[in-house]
Order: structure tokens, then C-alpha cells, then sequence
DNA sequence: TTCCGAATAACGATCGTTCGTTATTATGGC
DNA sequence: GCCATAATAACGAACGATCGTTATTCGGAA
């Protein structure tokens, strides 16, 4: 049975969840603290400042989706299968970690200039990884081989990232579905195929 | 000369400014205040409140959209066309009138329910103007006949709309070249075209 | 008994807003 | 053109509420 007492890891939870839906200005630390149940003042018995949950929230989005990149680029043998492992692991990171994932792509600017710079760094290495894939499907052929991959991986990007914004898991499309479109749409736009 | 006193409408294009870079909760009226000079209350000789102002600066970017929308239907004979005057009708809107059209897509969380509803309907009129334009390609052959309509004008969006959190107009890429790298990607993902 | 999480009271700062007042501009009769 | 008057804009102090945070105390699990 887990404890009536709260973690700090569940504080960070919490915050991750009331970034995403209100916005960390939108956030005072008593609301945060009647999330959990708590008085405002007692979350500083698991941490040091409101500032410090979202620099930890938006770490743990950007490790995510780093890691989910990182597993794309060896996933099996092609640009294809590489890029399916994009869309995917995103879209998966984006599900299943719906909370981190909002806060990190929404709530960076909060941020003091050093972190939201090392937060615009770790997107530059995110989109690096989907430009790298589109390039050797260029050269293989398998993509256009005319293909800007700078802008299109922004344009691919735009997409993925908007999910977040109108998807909901009750409506008509499955997270396999809603992979496939996805895919199917950016697909088509890097050309080549029939 | 311009009158070095305040009108209401400087107030709300500076309200658009702030709420577009800071956020609605991020900006506090003294902010406002001093960004024309001001005292914070001095404010309230123009406007009853500061959630009015947020209202009025999302009320305008509405409209906007609304209206590029309605001009892209009137725009030339057949889909193509209409999609080429939707892309740029949106971009025009965002590149011209940055700080309405950001508050207007980060912000209106903020508005209560009966407001926050409204928005939400004036996007799903958006969306489906865009929808419109799509089905009417896809039955003249514009555009591949099985396309979903739905799922794509939700992807074309979603490039429309990060629009702003990346393009910048000091980058390498003209307002001209930016519309016609957004049309072409979206271009080819609609199909049935060489 | 030790120790960690929570409660509680309190702090200084800042929030949106109101108020009475002053300064500036616009208006209309003479 | 001049002047009283009205309308508008801005000031600056102050209000009650809430903000993030600190310090201290307390209770219960290990």
C-alpha cells in the first residue's frame, strides 16, 4: 500500500500537471499544495523554490523526448523506419507523459536566460536528430533528394508538437491510428514514393 | 504630431504585446503601466479591468483570422487558389499582427468558460473554412478524392500556427519564401497533383 | 528515539483595483 | 480670440488579497 505521506516525487507530479493545464504564472504554491492534499508552505519540506519544480518538470520533458530521439536514430535500417521511430516515440512521449511534455513546450520562456537557452539547445539536438533522418533519406532516395530538411523538419515538428493541442484519447482516432496519420501526412510531403 | 497622452487603443496593443510575450498571468498592470510610461492605475482612466483587456486583444485576433479566412473563400476559382490565399491570409495575419495572433493561440485559457467557449468556436469555424477548401479540391482532382479532410486541415494548422514560434523575419527566409515553403510542403502531403 | 513530512503562523513583496485629486486637452458662448 | 467649462488622462497613496517563502512546532512511522 503506498503511503498516506507525499514524495517529492510527487510534488513534482503534481506541479508538472497544474504547469501543463494552467501555466506555472497561473500556478500559485497553495494550489499546488491542495493538489496534494497539503498547505501551500509544507511543499517546502520537499523542495526549495516553485522556480526549481518547473526547472525539474521541463528537464524531465526534455530528457524524454531526447531519449526518444536517440532511440529513433537506431531504430533499424533506413530513413523509413527511422522516421516511424520519430513519429512514434514523440507521439508516445507526448501520451504518456502529457504533463512534462506541455510544461517543457510551453513554459520554457519562465525560464531564467541560462536554462531557456540550455532548453532551446536541447530542441536545436531534438530537431538536429529529424533533420539528420531526413537527410539520409534524401541521399538514399528514398525521400526527395531536392528536400530542404532544415524547414521540413520544423514542419514536421509543427505538427507533432500541436498534437498535444486537439488530441484527446477519447475521440475516433487510437494512438496507432493517430501515429498512422500523422505519418501518412508527412510522408507524403517528403515525396519520392509513388 | 501624435498626442503624447494615451488613447484606450495604445493601452490594449501594449496589453497585446506583454500578454504575447510574457503571458496574461506574466504581466501585472504596473508592467503595463510602465511599458507606456505610466503609473498601473493610471490604466484604469482607459479600461475597467485588466481581463477586459485580454478579451479585447483575443477579440481582435479572432477577427482577423475570421476575416483572412473569409477573403481565402472568395479567392479566385478552385481549390489551389484558395489554399495558396488560406496560407498566406494566415501568415499575413501573423506576421502583422503578431502580438493579437500569439495572445489569441496561447492565451485564451485564461478566459473564463463562457469566453474560452467562444474561442473555441471561432477556431472550429476557422478550421472549417480550411476543411471547405479541401473537400473542394479533393472532389475536382485538386487534391488525392480520399483525403481526410479533418485530420488535414488539423495537420496544415498545426504548421500555420508555429509559424510564429519560429520564423523569425531577420532569418534567411523572406515573408514570400516562407509562404511558398509552408505551401509546398502542405501542397504535396494533399497529393493527386505530379 | 529519531526523523521526516505536515501544520501553522507569519514575513515582506506584489497583485488588481479604488480613490481623491491634479494636469492637460476639447468645446462652445461671447 | 478669450475664457469658463467640461471631458479626459495621469498621478500617487492606499486597500485588501494573494504571492513565494521562512521559521517553528507537532505527530506519527521506523
Amino acid at each position: 500500500m503506498t503511503s498516506v505521506r507525499n514524495s517529492r516525487a510527487d510534488v513534482v507530479a503534481a506541479a508538472g500537471r497544474l504547469f501543463a493545464e494552467r501555466g506555472y504564472h497561473g500556478t500559485s504554491m497553495r494550489d499546488l499544495g491542495r493538489e496534494l492534499g497539503l498547505f501551500g508552505s509544507s511543499l517546502y519540506s520537499h523542495v526549495d523554490s516553485k522556480e526549481d519544480l518547473l526547472v525539474e518538470v521541463i528537464e524531465k520533458g526534455a530528457a524524454l523526448f531526447q531519449a526518444s530521439a536517440d532511440r529513433a536514430a537506431d531504430a533499424g535500417e533506413g530513413a523509413e523506419a527511422k522516421l516511424h521511430a520519430f513519429i512514434a516515440g514523440h507521439i508516445d512521449v507526448v501520451l504518456d507523459h502529457e504533463d512534462e511534455a506541455r510544461t517543457y513546450l510551453n513554459e520554457a520562456r519562465v525560464l531564467d536566460d541560462r536554462r531557456r537557452t540550455a532548453v532551446i539547445d536541447a530542441r536545436d539536438r531534438y530537431e538536429h536528430a529529424l533533420r539528420k533522418i531526413l537527410n539520409e533519406g534524401a541521399s538514399e532516395g528514398t525521400f526527395d533528394s531536392d528536400l530542404d530538411s532544415s524547414l521540413t523538419s520544423i514542419f514536421i515538428l509543427s505538427v507533432l508538437n500541436a498534437v498535444e493541442r486537439w488530441y484527446s484519447p477519447d475521440g475516433r482516432l487510437d494512438r496507432a491510428e493517430l501515429v498512422s496519420a500523422v505519418e501518412g501526412f508527412c510522408r507524403k510531403a517528403l515525396g519520392s514514393g509513388a
